[in-house]
DNA sequence: AAAATAGTTAAGCATTTACTTAAGTATTTG
DNA sequence: CAAATACTTAAGTAAATGCTTAACTATTTT
């Protein structure tokens, strides 16, 4: 299970791909049908997602079913978390002075 | 605030910078001090965490300090939040067969 | 005022990414 | 068995990414 989970859902296409497979699970054409893109693209897309874990693939007849695995994501969620102690903290301190990203 | 969040947390070097500020706002050096890469290359880091929004900056003499602002990761955890229902249903299923990603 | 410090901005470069079209592999259907 | 279907794999490409070094800006120190 190579490769970066966070990287695998920094594209916004795997995670539409990833939101459309919550309906259930889906074969390749169907899953593709609403992206303006090539069906290899979305077999790319979905090779990275599987390479994550975040899909599984089967065979059914000449179609693969490609379903939703969710449980990578706890990494994410573990790492998100971390700054969950610092939000709170945040809205205890009430609004603060937002800076701009370049003022010379 | 242009730019997306999943992208801007994709890097594991801008995932490290985060963590770092966790501990505290720190001036751009201090924070560079661990990372094996010139300064430019944590600024243009930190550039891109600003615009975001997962971090501000303000002058102090000659430094930029910098500061965690965890508000956007907000996005992440509200998208991820959206598996967990699912997590629950795996996790009520049992054990399951793993295919590989690439079985011809 | 000159030199040092803290950082950014600019320019260039190698790699990776997200596609594309074309060709190949299974499987099923006529 | 030939044609159609549902994909994947391969090869190529344009654009984005993550760095680098060099030059510039702002502030402080001497």
């Amino acid at each position: 299970m190579r490769g970066d989970i966070f990287q695998a859902i920094a594209d916004p296409t795997r995670r539409a791909i990833l939101d459309r497979l919550r309906d259930g699970e889906q074969p390749v054409k169907q899953l593709a049908e609403p992206f303006a893109m090539s069906l290899p693209a979305i077999s790319q897309h979905l090779q990275i997602l599987c390479e994550v874990g975040l899909v599984t693939q089967r065979r059914v007849g000449r179609q693969r079913i490609y379903q939703l695995n969710p449980e990578p994501l706890q990494e994410v969620k573990n790492w998100v978390s971390h700054y969950e102690f610092w939000q709170e903290k945040l809205d205890n301190l009430g609004k603060y002075l937002e800076e701009s990203c370049s003022e010379s």
